[in-house]
DNA sequence: CTCATTTTAGTACAAATGTACAAATAATTT
DNA sequence: AAATTATTTGTACATTTGTACTAAAATGAG
């Protein structure tokens, strides 16, 4: 593994361990017994360092397409929630980062929009396949889209106000909520697929 | 107005715009045109300046005992949201606050525990009244009980991502969102009584 | 008015950080 | 082997911040 690899590795642990507002590439560069210029060398500063880990996630999180089935809408929320979790400082310094960053900010909403297409058409196949329930109004649907979403940022941080779960189990016990969020939508039919 | 007070005002004031990574007990005493030594006489550090707006916030939420009708409800939420964006910049920085001071997660932690025996007594309550379904699993209130919290201290943030809605008009846009959050779990009595 | 107390201002200093730059070392090419 | 390029280190400097301390000014009590 390169040196700049092992920058990017060091960082997000630290970054995850002891947020962005502690860590300098001071920290970064003692914590791997390297000089502060060696990092300088391929980032410029901190920021660059969170903008190119912030594209990592975001591409590890390429987007597959329309979802077709329950089992496989509950594989993909636990899969998103898994790089979420390895990733998880970004979500709990989400606002200053794309403060400091504002180019992530337009990452972030083209990857919604799409985002949420996608999920709108999940929800409408599953009303024609009398999984969901039909005789909800649109901006109900829409709404759910922003729960999901809004969930979805931000399950680490409510967990870290109240550290419920610790370590990686938070993830189950996130994916069982948003389970439970889809739950009154269901039909019978859609309830006894779980 | 005493300086000890305008100087809580200020500080809430560039918190919200700017963040609290940003605002140092200097930048506030610069835009009040008065010595930072003179803010040091009431306040230690900023941190202390945190401390006491956060407490500050919590006792203007103090909870009010439990809700027994579904305008008493909105109306409710409607006054917490308002509250929540006047002190906005906490649930931007909530994470990095508790970190930084963990007496606060003791506080925010007491106040949930309440609030959420509130919540859940309010929500038997309506399925007594026939305005909520009587077919759910518990443990589909009590995610509710989260989803409503998640979204209640990270609806700020998760508008700032997206930057919808700007200014005060934010708080009616989630207070629907929150709305359209409890109607799937109505019954068609209670979809009436909306 | 005088004295004591409260409030405000000014200054100074150490530590941390971002940034720049030159020198040294390692790796690669010719 | 020599020259070139890539990588790494050391150092230095301006700026910001937290913190402490002293002095000045304002306020209030007797």
């Amino acid at each position: 593994m390169g040196t700049k690899e092992r920058i990017l590795e060091t960082a997000l642990r630290l970054f995850n361990e002891q947020g962005i507002d502690v860590i300098t590439i001071r920290h970064i560069a003692k914590e791997m017994e390297i000089s502060h210029s060696n990092i300088q060398y391929y980032f410029k500063n901190a920021d660059e360092i969170i903008a190119t880990i912030y594209e990592q996630h975001l591409a590890a999180l390429e987007s597959t397409g329309i979802i077709e089935s329950m089992p496989e809408l509950m594989d993909s929320i636990k899969t998103i929630l898994t790089h979420i979790y390895r990733y998880r400082f970004i979500y709990i310094y989400f606002v200053a980062i794309v403060r400091r960053l504002p180019d992530l900010k337009t990452f972030y909403n083209n990857r919604y929009k799409i985002r949420r297409e996608q999920l709108l058409k999940t929800f409408a196949l599953f009303r024609e396949q009398g999984i969901f329930r039909a005789d909800l109004p649109d901006h109900v649907w829409e709404s759910l889209v922003k729960q999901i979403y809004t969930i979805g940022d931000f399950w680490i941080s409510a967990n870290e106000l109240t550290t419920n779960y610790k370590g990686p189990a938070v993830v189950k016990a996130y994916a069982s909520l948003i389970t439970d969020m889809l739950y009154p939508y269901l039909t019978a039919k859609g309830r006894k697929s779980l």
